[in-house]
DNA sequence: GCAAAAACACTAACATGTTAGTAGTATTGC
DNA sequence: GCAATACTACTAACATGTTAGTGTTTTTGC
């Protein structure tokens, strides 16, 4: 019983695609993470700073897709695991600048090994060159859908 | 003051890119579906009781991607919205059967219109090449994916 | 037949996502 | 200068995600 021509949507559903393929994923790299007592969210933002310097939560933010209101929730749990340390800017008392503390520097060289190598066994799986065109493809699909107008 | 090369994350990050792509879609179609008074997850539910009929909850979870505590929720609240009815098997009682109401299949009719048109729209604007090369990119990833074994 | 195991939906506890709105601070326009 | 505006992080309220575990019903193994 399936529905009729009118009701049915006609295009395949990219969002939902690009959602099971996450998911997929992360299906093997979340226990990697939930191991050593850090959420998935924890680590990207942990992966961030590690990767740019103490950034600001909004610039946080971007980088990890986590929404602003979300992040505040976050950074509190973090900052009471002492994950990352939080200090207002003297000259902007709005402004709050976040930075890893030491335990978490020591979090990404053993979590970082045991991801990379994860996904060179993943990566041999699925054949290197999938996993390029899927870069270069998203790549471009999030080029065009951040082009201005028109 | 970026990271030391031993602590970088060397490989990109393919569950990333594939959750801000996934995101950079969703600003745009989901204030069609709020507009109607669902969430995402109630649209993925109905979509895929309209598209294959009624079923059961775990099957639901399947193709929605949403799992089976989180799928608890969501068809409580949507029985509570009429939005579905459950019904339970008569040969076995474990088992529920979930069916989309009148008002239901009324919303999909007038939400997939909507959202056809946006596709479109979006598909003009990114060019439906990429698109495709989107689509077989991830589908041949997901495939790869599911291989058993070695 | 019946005890052990499996299947199914669900609950519990907590973290996160979403939308709207708030408090405090800095900037702008005039 | 100062009122209006904008910015930044945050809170509130509710829906959903994640992991572990529960209650009930079937199935399996013997």
């Amino acid at each position: 019983m399936s529905a009729s021509a009118s009701t049915r949507v006609l295009h395949r559903n990219l969002p939902m695609l690009l959602l099971r393929a996450r998911e997929k994923m992360m299906e093997r790299f979340r226990p990697l993470i939930t191991a050593h007592g850090l959420t998935e969210q924890q680590w990207r933002v942990i992966r961030a700073l590690n990767e740019h310097g103490p950034m600001e939560p909004r610039h946080i933010s971007d980088i990890c897709t986590i929404s602003s209101p979300s992040m505040a929730g976050v950074l509190a749990r973090m900052e009471s695991m002492e994950l990352v340390t939080k200090e207002r800017f003297a000259e902007d008392q709005r402004r709050v600048l976040v930075s890893l503390t030491e335990t978490s520097v020591d979090l990404v060289r053993v979590i970082s090994k045991d991801l990379e190598a994860h996904y060179r066994e993943l990566e041999r799986k699925v054949g290197p060159e999938i996993v390029e065109r899927v870069y270069r493809a998203v790549d471009d699909l999030l080029a065009g859908l951040e082009e201005e107008g028109e």
